[in-house]
DNA sequence: AGTGGTGTTATCATTTATGATAACCTCATT
DNA sequence: AATGAGGTTATCATAAATGATAACACCACT
């Protein structure tokens, strides 16, 4: 799998986390101290994310870290 | 968490892996295609390393991503 | 028409991960 | 003592993530 495709699918994936807790981006983007626009940017997949971005996500949405990561592969 | 627990217990994960499947550090990084130097690194837990590389480890390493950054927090 | 909420895209500066190399340490083996 | 395998640490340049701001689009509602 390319890194391109990675990157769209964990986008993909908070998207789909993020909105099946009702939260908007820019609330989300708020509880995880960065600005909305830069959470645009990784849900789609135009960035490979840190795994501190990706923690700071998965607390903010109170899961588990690997769910954010876990994709078919 | 802090992000420096976080990048510890990453780092302590990968290497309890690596050595589960018996594998050098030599090995695995020349397999993900980066030098010895930076897996050295990533699992001493001195860098917050990106979801790529991550990837790149699960796969040489023959599992999930998810397996990597199931700690518990 | 205006207002507010949501999301996108571009841009820039700054921070940091990564790629790469080299020097060094420890330990086992010859 | 010498060699080699495994791992560590420091350093540097380069690529890229992040922080931040602004401008824009869309939609619902008044």
């Amino acid at each position: 799998m390319e890194i391109g495709q990675l990157q769209q699918k964990i986008g993909a994936r908070v998207r789909t986390l993020r909105e099946s807790k009702g939260i908007s981006q820019q609330n989300l983007a708020a509880i995880c101290n960065f600005e909305k626009a830069n959470l645009s940017r990784l849900e789609a997949g135009r960035t490979n994310p840190t795994v501190s971005t990706l923690y700071k996500i998965s607390q903010a949405l109170e899961i588990p870290l690997s769910d954010i990561v876990d994709i078919d592969d």
